[in-house]
RNA sequence: GGGCGAAUAGCUCAAUUGGUCAGAGCACCUCGUUUACACCGAGGGGGUUGGGGGUUCGAGUCCCUCUUCGCCCA
């Protein structure tokens, strides 16, 4: 038998497993064949497929391991278990980075290079960062059916694609429509709410006159209105005042008055002047805005400044009377609330921009400029006309466009939109109703909040990449045409334009038609939002619309792992399509994750420079270590800080990630003084420099762990020599066992019994955290050290083999789904050392299997669970405790055998004594009495542990000052205690009232207690005598 | 402005339905290379559970309030 290196070596155990799972096709899940009964439960999970924008990031990292932990352990549990694997196309993002790239490089504009180049080069992207992702995927020891490798714009997922959208359409759900979306000028497309960020940024309120068309006597000449933006008054086709503003400043002022009533004392100072401002409103400016409500019945007009055409005075109550002149400007083709008037009131709408940004012919003289120069110059013109009246400084919340970064122009287009109405409700029911589950709960109210305002979806996108949308439009020609021409198709359907034309969708690539009636057909050039696609994933992966054996046997899925942030946008929107597709829900359950932020609580990016890469940690410390980290961080509460520093590629030094230093594209090391580069670096100087990867200090635990597995294992095999490891019976594990045994086993059955809990419930950070424990402190620590006597003596030694084998087996196997490669690497080393063995819970027919993926998970006789056992061997621990607490305090050097005495009741006494030589070996001790007699030498160190006094003679004392200081010092602590309970225990309140047990629990524990005071009482009063007289 | 959430040791997090003296890991201090492991072992120090009020025999846990922070929506 080889013995095993030292250390644990993640980079030769990762390519290995690999090999060896690759081999095998572990991964793969296939439905059974056709007419055979399924015997097994399915466990089906669809990755949330990474963006083939770049490479994976901490999110991916934390994501895809915590699926792969669910995965692994129902595959051991004996599910037919599916994770179908992919990437996203994420129109926008991928379209962006491939189009900055060629100007950066090239300095091409996607217009350039023409449609069918720029969507050659975005596939070529695509196949470098797929491979690429998915080769990080597998790095991460993510064990996914590769077989089904998907991708959101492959043939299959396009063919779903056309044929749901071919429905919707067919449903009349799929409307076309002018609507104000949010323009991104830059990328030149629409882009969704969810898109949208906003910040606040520093502007002005210019305030402008606009002079009444021939006022009469007693009206005003004019009306000042403010704006953000002073640009789009060339697009004002109105100015509105409130139709009764007495009555809106009677409601304002009620409202006011409620809140003053309610407001803290500091608040009020402030609304008190509100309410002043509201008093002098109503005496100056009321009875202007009476006229001017007067006035706009009357169909009055003012004049548009610079353009000079007349608009009308409206009356809506979108004007308030409250806030500043009481009236607003009308610009309904670029602001949301004044599209809203402008329905309303059927005001005209006038686009003043090209999608590129600039003004169009609308604006007059201001055509063909940037909206930023057209704003300095109708300011500029403005003034010189004398109709700006002021200027203010403001904040802005100013929406910018997620993906460009750049502002985002309220603008009027034509575009596809999908009905909600009809849509949301079954995804409400299906979680109101609770056949889908959200984990943690709490979450259930921002879908539900959301998919209730039913907001129609607009899919249309300015792109050339994505799902191109499969609407054909002809103009004038009659339906008995198109009928004609579609006579027999079942993949066709249309619907009129409202310009005495049609639209014509099909579930095809093409029409297989290019005219009707002479008229040509020519296919919408805009393509389908990403997440369209994306919210087909669950069932278009499995084949539908085809009938599959797959969607048959894995549809709906089981779980669904995903972080929150994407919870409307993706997750409702599958619920949606799933439903609306094949009827059922496409999940059963969502299990929502936290993000892991940095140390100042920001969400970690790239572009902020904040992040860990996982490369760098698989790289350095395993993917294991990386896994078992971040599982251990993935607790129920929202988001987790992850402290990041930069390692010093000269010395390892660590230095910490700050908001200063995450940005610079070097650093110099403070301890030596090294420079490096970090992501940052541009410059042929800075490249040159050694690259400090960003760590922390996080995933050392998970490497520290793995590799004290590795040497347990190392342990094990070194004492197996000649041992078969054969089957180890169910009942054999128990009889005649000794303490240690019985404890093992009871602890194996609580062990495995909390690790499946934890991953039913998806509480990761907790089956981390049970299983390190047990693992390390248990096994290793105790259990292990234990049997170092054991395995010397022939007598014991088979019998602790077996034990340890088992204890091992099932720790690699409870811990697989975190740490699967050390796991399997040990699992192939058991193999050739102890392929004989089998667990209890192993088909005993069959051979060990070849990799642990597909072994058993444990199911451990609940009936091992043995709480009388567990209590008397946690006295012998809490002894061992005592005995070395006791050693330290009093320097005892560490391989001095010093005496003991253990006085403990006579049952104690009998459990204690078949352990003796394990507090002999263990604690460095010799037991020279144990039991009710048992009493220590003079000015022995003693301690009270469960009821036991121990006695240690340390004859030479090196401080026997300290130690009467020591137990004076706890004496005084038992004594508040003993204090507090008395008191408690005399309230009568506390003793009729709380339940027995706890009242009970008390007066144990004041006895114990006071048993400890007096022991501890009498050691000091010999301590003190032995000070007195000194020998 | 509305909703959700967080605040516990220097740092990152635990703590079942309210019930012992609030626990881990990292960091820190002391001791130690005895044969699985220094990526280790033994031991130690470190807390007014953000502030204030309330309910209760009993509150980290439930309620109110204040402060600070995060996310979502408008």
């Amino acid at each position: 038998m080889t013995e095993l290196a030292k250390q644990y070596d993640h980079r030769a155990a990762q390519a290995r497993c690999r090999a060896l799972w690759d081999a095998g096709r572990f991964w793969h899940a296939e439905p059974e064949p056709p007419g055979m009964v399924p015997a097994r439960p399915v466990f089906s999970i669809v990755i949330p497929p990474p963006n083939v924008t770049g490479a994976l990031h901490l999110g991916h990292a934390l994501n895809n391991p915590l699926q792969d932990i669910l995965v692994r352990a129902r595959r051991m549990q004996g599910c037919l278990t599916l994770w179908m694997p992919g990437t996203d196309h994420a129109g926008i993002a991928t379209q962006a980075v491939v189009e900055r790239r060629l100007l950066e490089e090239e300095k091409l504009s996607r217009h350039d290079l023409g449609r069918d180049a720029l969507v050659q080069r975005i596939w070529a992207w695509k196949e470098q960062y797929e491979r690429r992702i998915l080769g990080q995927l597998r790095d991460l020891g993510a064990s996914c059916d590769w077989d089904r490798t998907r991708f959101t714009l492959d043939e299959r997922c396009a063919a779903a694609v056309r044929e749901a959208f071919l429905r919707l359409f067919r449903q009349g759900l799929v409307r076309r429509g002018k609507r104000l979306v949010n323009w991104d000028t830059f990328l030149q497309t629409a882009v969704s709410d969810d898109e949208v960020f906003h910040e606040e940024v520093k502007g002005h309120f210019w305030h402008i006159r606009y002079d009444v068309i021939e006022p009469r006597a007693g009206e005003p000449a004019s009306v000042t209105v403010a704006t953000t933006r002073p640009e789009t008054l060339l697009g004002d086709t109105a100015v509105a005042v409130h139709p009764a503003p007495a009555a809106a400043l009677d409601a304002a002022e009620r409202e006011m008055r409620a809140k003053r009533a309610a407001a803290p004392a500091k608040e009020q100072a402030a609304l008190d002047a509100a309410l002043d401002d509201l008093a002098e409103r109503r005496r100056d400016l009321l009875p202007v805005l009476e006229t001017l409500a007067a006035m706009a019945r009357d169909g009055r007009q003012v004049r548009l400044p610079l353009l000079g055409r007349g608009i009308p005075l409206v009356a809506d109550e979108w004007a308030k009377p409250e806030m500043g002149s009481g009236c607003v400007k009308i610009t309904p083709a670029h602001d949301p609330n004044d599209y809203d008037v402008g329905r309303r009131r059927g005001l005209a709408m006038i686009n003043i921009l090209n999608p590129d940004g600039t003004l169009n012919a609308a604006a007059g003289p201001y055509v063909g400029l940037t909206i930023r120069k057209a704003r300095e110059r109708v300011v500029a013109d403005l003034e010189a006309a004398g109709q700006l009246e002021r200027v203010e400084d403001r904040v802005i919340d100013l929406a910018h466009s997620d993906r460009s970064k750049t502002p985002i122009e309220p603008y009027l287009a034509d575009q596809w939109f999908i009905r909600m109405e009809e849509l949301a409700q079954p995804a409400i029911d299906a979680v109101a109703g609770g056949r889908i589950r959200i984990v943690p709960e709490r979450y259930a109210k921002g879908y539900l909040d959301w998919l209730s305002e039913k907001r129609d979806w607009p899919v249309s996108r300015q792109l050339w990449w994505g799902h191109r949308i499969p609407i054909w439009h002809v103009e004038h020609v009659p339906e008995s045409a198109l009928a004609a021409a579609f006579a027999g198709r079942d993949d066709v359907a249309w619907q009129a334009a409202g310009d005495d034309g049609w639209f014509v969708c099909t579930s095809r690539e093409t029409l297989g038609v290019d005219e009707v009636a002479g008229r040509p057909l020519v296919q919408d050039p805009d393509v389908l939002d990403t997440w369209f696609s994306s919210a087909l994933w669950p069932h278009s992966t499995l084949g539908w619309p085809a009938a599959t054996a797959e969607l048959a046997r894995f549809y709906p899925t089981t779980s669904l792992v995903t972080s929150r942030d994407i919870l409307t946008l993706w997750v409702a929107r599958m619920v949606i399509m799933g439903v609306f597709d094949t009827g059922e829900i496409p999940f059963r359950e969502v299990s929502i994750h936290p993000k892991i932020l940095d140390r100042y609580g920001e969400t970690m990016s790239k572009s902020k420079g904040n992040g860990v890469d996982p490369v760098d940690v698989v790289e350095s410390l395993g993917a294991d270590a990386l896994r078992f980290a971040l599982a251990g961080m993935a607790t129920e509460t929202q988001d987790v800080r992850m402290p990041v520093d930069f390692q010093c590629p000269s010395c390892g030094h660590l230095v910490e990630q700050t908001v200063q230093n995450r940005t610079k594209p070097r650093l110099d090391c403070p301890k030596c003084a090294a420079a490096f580069r970090t992501q940052w670096a541009t410059t042929a100087a800075d490249l040159a420099l050694p690259r400090g990867p960003a760590v922390s200090e996080k995933f050392e635990a998970g490497r520290n762990f793995s590799n004290k597995l590795w040497n347990a294992t190392r342990f094990v095999l070194m004492h197996l020599e000649g041992f078969s490891g054969g089957r180890l019976a169910r009942d054999e594990v128990l009889s005649e066992a000794p303490l240690e045994d019985r404890w093992l086993a009871s602890r194996l059955a609580s062990v495995s019994r909390e690790a499946s809990r934890a991953i039913d419930e998806y509480r990761y950070a907790e089956l981390a955290r049970v299983l390190y424990g047990f693992a390390w402190d248990e096994f290793c620590s105790a259990y292990l050290e234990l049997c170092k006597s054991r395995l010397a003596d022939p007598a014991t030694r088979d019998r602790a083999r077996g034990m340890l084998l088992l204890g091992l087996d099932t720790i690699l196997r409870l811990l697989h789904p975190i740490m699967p490669f050390v796991t399997e690497e040990i699992w192939q080393h058991l193999r050739e050392a102890a392929g004989g063995r089998r667990m209890p819970w192993d088909d005993a027919t069959k051979p060990l299997p070849e990799s642990i993926m597909i072994a058993t998970w444990p199911l451990v006789p609940e009936d091992w669970i043995d709480a009388d056992t567990e209590e008397r061997f946690g006295t012998f621990l809490a002894l061992l405790g005592a005995l070395r607490e006791i050693r330290a305090r009093q320097n005892v050097p560490p391989r001095t055998r010093v005496p003991v005495a253990i006085r403990a009741s006579a049952g104690q006494a009998d459990l204690l004594r078949p352990m003796v030589p394990a507090i002999e070996s263990m604690a460095v001790v010799s037991v020279t009495a144990l039991g009710v007699d048992a009493s220590g030498a003079v000015g022995a160190a003693t301690a009270a542990v469960r009821g036991c006094d121990v006695f240690v003679d340390v004859a030479e004392l090196v401080d026997v000052e300290a130690e009467v200081a020591r137990l004076d010092k706890e004496l005084v602590k038992i004594e508040g205690f003993i204090e507090a309970k008395r008191r408690k225990l005399a309230d009568a309140t506390f003793t009729q009232r709380a339940p027995a047990p706890v009242v009970q629990k008390e007066r144990e524990q004041l006895a114990d207690l006071e048993s400890r005071l007096a022991n501890g009482r009498a050691a000091l009063a010999e301590l003190r005598t032995r000070r007195a007289s000194p020998g």
